[in-house]
RNA sequence: GCCGGGGUGCCCGAGCCAGGUCAAAGGGGCGGGACUUAAGAUCCCGUGGCGUAGGCCUGCGUGGGUUCAAAUCCCACCCCCGGCACCA
């Protein structure tokens, strides 16, 4: 397609013109918003770019659509700022760079080969700053020449001093608030490269899942604990003895002053959650068969048993035995029950001990006691322990079970608690008597750092958080939210579930880039937590810059009096020898702006920085300061495909503009689907978007080559010309309706095909009246009006070719800051709209005629009703949708109010008719008529009848009033005439 | 598991929140026609079934229900997609 030379050649040519007008944007600071009290403002942001990498076309979505949002707004009459910075916070950037540095293979080809780095520029991206500065760069250039209307003046990176010292006073002022908390905080880890781990650092980006495990104290009769790990400790009523493996190595040792027996595995890991661990010996598992332990909560004795399932590697290595409620439990016992003599031979033991052991029940399931893990084990028929998966699973479904059905039985002290409360309640009071501690695993392990080391958790200490899970500011946070509108409104239940979600949130972390935190420099404030208010910092930061204001006097008093108006400017100026008119200015600039009329992201964000965006500015800012609106958006699609680096389908906006003109690129995107849905990016849409592109483009051109049009009166216009003119009108004002809600691909779908269409339309019925002059002089003005108000309603969307098109009609300035073509209702006249929608209707009735009967039509007869049919009509649609009557109830009624003997008659010879009639009125018309919207059915069709020939490629249109003493009506067809629905006969 | 979103004709995708030309907008594909030396582009017609007069029948994940009337409301079920955090 793009080999098409005619195709080829409208490409390069909006190219050429699209590098001019982004030029002259620039050259004439087109974009650039300064506070202007005459004029209502418009604050949008966008989430900003995060340049450890280039930006794809994925980006391209959000930035676009925020694109149009801002240059709609602007021509709605606001004065609008649409400000972009970038977030160096974090890793990632470090992580990229030193992966760069190592040369792994797979990112070096992802970027020299997918995203287009020149090569020699690598060894310089090793550097992470040097990284985050060329893909800053990069990522700039590519929103400059997609044609964002952008105020780059105000352009910052989180990295800047003066950021930092914005970020300082956020932090200071949350801390003041009782936001920021410090604590522990597990976190899994690899001991070999000494970091966190996420998804992303894992062999197959497996998700290191962390559970709490609650150890329970069981001791020797010396003293020496037998910890053991479980997710259940509500069944230690129910422990009939513990399980070790008898292959394993055990260990003695002293653990935070206590001696305890754990795996030799489960020493590193108690390391890592701050337990001193110091091994005195080793012991084999075998050696511990056949001792007795003392259950801290019962105070029975139980014995110490062998059980092969038993992972040395999990947890302490110890388990206690629940053969009741656990099934591996279970499945163990009878494996040892089996063979029961052997093993009491083999560790000196009883076999009655082993014989006398059963499961006991502590849970009930539905008010029935029931040994559930015995249930389900033996209906599947498992035979032993070794059958793992099989067993894992039981344990799964024995365990929901039980968590939602299941109530503590009458044998322990938690009688009649649900199984869910129990468990909460054994375990704080086990580790409140010191009869517990608290041990953390991965339950999903093992899972692999890419390094090839086992993934343990770690205990951070010392963490510092932000308190989402604080209550007072969760309420102030759900208050924010019910004030700020939500486009589109689905997602907001999202908002409400992740308020109600959020906890406390780590803050800070060692290493990457940002801001340090102000009263521990140790720690970096991170990403998440540094980009919540920062859309303040658009509205000031280019001041700050003018004035040559030094970041160390952006003390916390300069940003309170910025941006919450605390203190007294004098004493400031004094302090911080900043003149008062500066500071003034820079206040002024703020509160003209905020707040934040409208923040757009992908719905990604929803969960977190949305989130947490609301929660700051609840948090810091008052009332009149919170978010007006929020906007978010779905994925970019390639071909149907999600974009993915392991799939390599991803297309860098470097590429995209390669080969495509921007115009077409955001046309494209933007077209493909609605605010929330996923948009397909295809060669399908792509070859639509410069089709009907190069379709408007050529179409407009052919009217400017007409000339424009000399003075015109309205009388000349002819009924097609003024049903044009008002269905243009109508469709500008529908456009508006769909972009003032963000409906953006209704909004493309109308201004460009429907547009397109009903222009085409217009002229295959006027052309052949173009001989005559005077006619053609109207035309041209018809098509002038409204080829005026087509390029202002394109101009969000393709605001380049928009900018040619309005040059080409020498319209003036730039399209860009033109007025929008707004529409009042009452400039319609809705009976052209009226008249329109009935010989649309009119010419489908007689096609489906044409159709049924395969009759090629020369003459076509229409018979219309008269002027007090279609006043009954009204008088039926009225009773319907005011007084909800059925369709028969209301004709009934209209029927009763006759007067006139003549139409009573008419209308009682065609009730069934009338009613089955009245049902199928399509919305539009029933609205128009019911609104009153005059017509006159029978000139209407009159006017329009040589139209009307054209449309039904007949020879004749012959119209006459259905009861003209002179009609002609073989077939006595004329009869059948109801209001907006003429008879019909053809031959 | 928890929480969200969704299942529409050959395909994509509106419509469902405020039930009524909804056989279901708009594309795409496919078939036919016009134009052309031809192809492409463009335009017209058709695209569930039946029908020689604007009609009828079947239909919007499955099964029920409410209603004069349901793709649209209610209930149950099945299936698909996304999020679940310290990662930007």
């Amino acid at each position: 397609m793009l080999h098409d030379p005619r195709v080829r050649g409208f490409v390069e040519y909006l190219r050429k013109i699209e590098s001019k007008w982004q030029r002259k944007w620039m050259e004439e600071r087109v974009f650039e918003a300064d506070p202007d009290p005459s004029k209502p403002k418009f604050f949008i942001t966008v989430a900003f770019p995060y340049p450890n990498a280039p930006q794809h076309l994925g980006h391209v979505r959000t930035y676009s659509i925020t694109d149009v949002h801002a240059r709609y707004r602007r021509m709605k009459g606001y004065n609008v700022l649409f400000p972009m910075g970038f977030h160096y916070t974090g890793t990632p950037i470090l992580a990229m760079a030193r992966r760069i540095a190592r040369g792994d293979s797979d990112l070096v080809w992802l970027l020299t080969e997918v995203y287009g780095v020149p090569k020699e520029k690598l060894p310089e991206l090793t550097d992470p700053l040097k990284l985050a500065r060329y893909f800053h760069q990069e990522i700039k250039e590519g929103m400059i020449r997609l044609g964002y209307s952008i105020d780059w003046r105000r352009e910052f990176t989180t990295v800047d001093p003066e950021f930092n010292k914005f970020i300082e006073w956020q932090f200071l002022k949350l801390r003041e608030k009782g936001f920021i908390v410090s604590g522990t905080y597990p976190i899994p880890y690899c001991p070999s490269c000494e970091n966190p781990v996420g998804m992303h650092d894992t062999e197959d980006d497996v998700e290191p899942e962390v559970a709490e495990f609650t150890v329970i104290k069981f001791r020797l009769e010396d003293g020496t604990v037998l910890p053991v790990a479980t997710l259940r400790p509500e069944t230690i009523f129910g422990v009939t003895n513990l399980w070790i493996n008898p292959d394993a190595t055990y260990v003695v040792a002293d653990v935070n002053q206590e001696r305890w027996i754990i795996s030799r595995e489960a020493v590193e890991k108690l390391k890592h959650q701050n337990y001193s661990v110091e091994i005195l010996s080793e012991v084999r598992g075998s050696d511990l068969i056949g001792k007795f332990v003392l259950n801290p909560v019962t105070n029975e004795k139980v014995p110490v048993l062998p059980a092969t399932f038993v992972d040395p590697d999990f947890a302490t290595g110890i388990v206690m035995s629940v053969p009741a409620h656990a099934p591996f439990d279970y499945a163990a016992l009878k494996d040892l029950k089996q063979r029961s003599r052997e093993v009491a031979e083999k560790y000196g033991l009883p076999e009655e001990l082993i014989k006398s052991i059963e499961p006991k029940i502590i849970i009930k399931v539905d008010s029935t006691p029931k040994a559930t893990a015995v249930e389900y084990v033996e209906k599947y028929g498992i035979k032993s322990q070794s059958e793992k998966l099989a067993l894992e699973s039981l344990t799964r479904e024995v365990y929901s079970l039980e968590l939602l059905r299941g109530v503590m039985h009458d044998n322990t002290p938690y009688a009649g608690t649900s199984v869910k409360d129990a468990r909460e309640k054994v375990k704080e009071d086990l580790t409140s008597r010191g009869y517990a501690t608290i041990v953390y695993e991965i339950v999903n392990r093992p899972v692999f750092c890419r390094c090839k080391t086992k993934v343990i958790v770690k205990i951070l200490p010392d963490q510092w958080f932000i308190d989402y899970g604080n209550e007072k500011w969760k309420e102030l946070a759900r208050e924010c939210l019910r004030k700020v509108n939500i486009i589109p409104p689905e997602i907001r239940k999202e908002f409400e579930n992740t308020i109600e979600w959020l906890r406390r949130r780590p803050c800070a972390r060692k290493r990457g880039l940002g801001t340090k935190l102000p009263w521990d420099r140790r720690w970096v404030i991170e990403s998440l937590s540094d980009s919540t208010i920062y859309m303040a910092f658009y509205t000031i930061i280019h001041l700050i810059r003018k004035n040559r204001i030094p970041p160390e006097k952006l003390t916390p008093e300069f940003f309170d009096y910025i941006l919450l108006g605390i203190g007294d400017v004098e004493e400031l100026s004094k302090k911080l020898g900043i003149p008062t008119e500066v500071l003034e200015e820079i206040r002024r600039e703020f509160t003209y702006w905020y707040p934040c009329d409208a923040r757009h992201s992908g719905k990604d964000l929803v969960p977190n920085h949305l989130t947490f965006y609301l929660f700051n500015h609840a948090a810091i800012f008052p009332e009149d300061k919170w978010p007006r609106s929020i906007v978010v958006n779905g994925w970019v699609l390639l071909e149907k495909q999600k974009m993915s680096k392991s799939k390599g389908n991803i297309i860098p906006v470097r590429k995209a503009l390669e080969l495509l003109p921007a115009d077409v690129i955001r046309l494209t995107i933007l077209s493909a689907a609605e605010l929330m849905q996923d948009a397909d990016f295809s060669l399908e849409g792509v070859k639509t978007s410069i089709d009907i592109l190069s379709k408007m483009y050529t179409l407009i051109r052919k009217v400017v080559e007409m000339g424009r049009p000399g003075p015109v009166k309205s009388t000349e216009l002819t009924y097609c010309d003024k049903i044009f003119i008002n269905k243009v009108k109508l469709l500008i004002k529908e456009i508006d309706e769909s972009l003032s809600r963000l409906r953006i691909r209704d909004a493309v779908q109308k201004a460009y095909f429907s547009m397109y269409n009903f222009v085409m339309d217009y002229l295959s019925l006027v052309e052949d009246e173009m001989s005559d002059e005077r006619r053609r002089e109207v035309i041209k003005y018809v098509l002038w009006y409204v080829i005026d108000k087509w390029i202002r309603v394109i101009a969000p969307f393709t605001p380049h070719i928009a900018e040619e098109l309005w040059s080409m009609i020498d319209g003036e300035g730039f399209v860009s800051i033109a007025r929008w073509p707004e529409v009042r209702d009452e400039e319609i006249d809705y009976s052209y709209v009226l008249a329109d929608e009935y010989i649309k209707r009119l010419v489908d009735d007689i096609s489906a005629v044409v159709r049924a009967t395969g009759k090629k039509p020369s003459r076509v007869f229409i018979y219309v009703a008269k002027r007090e049919h279609l006043e009954l009509l009204r008088k039926v649609l009225h009773y319907i949708s005011t007084e909800k009557l059925s369709a028969s109830e209301a004709v009934r009624k209209v029927l009763s109010e006759v007067k006139d003997r003549e139409l009573k008659k008419w209308l009682g010879e065609r009730m069934k008719k009338f009613i089955e009639y009245v049902v199928t009125i399509p919305e539009l018309m029933r609205d128009l008529v019911i609104r009153g919207v005059p017509i006159d059915e029978y000139s209407v069709l009159k006017e329009g009848s040589k139209y009307l020939a054209k449309l039904l490629h007949c020879s004749e249109v012959i119209v006459y009033h259905y009861d003209d003493p002179e009609r002609y009506d073989p077939a006595g067809r004329s009869k059948l005439a109801l209001p907006l629905r003429p008879a019909i006969y053809i031959e």
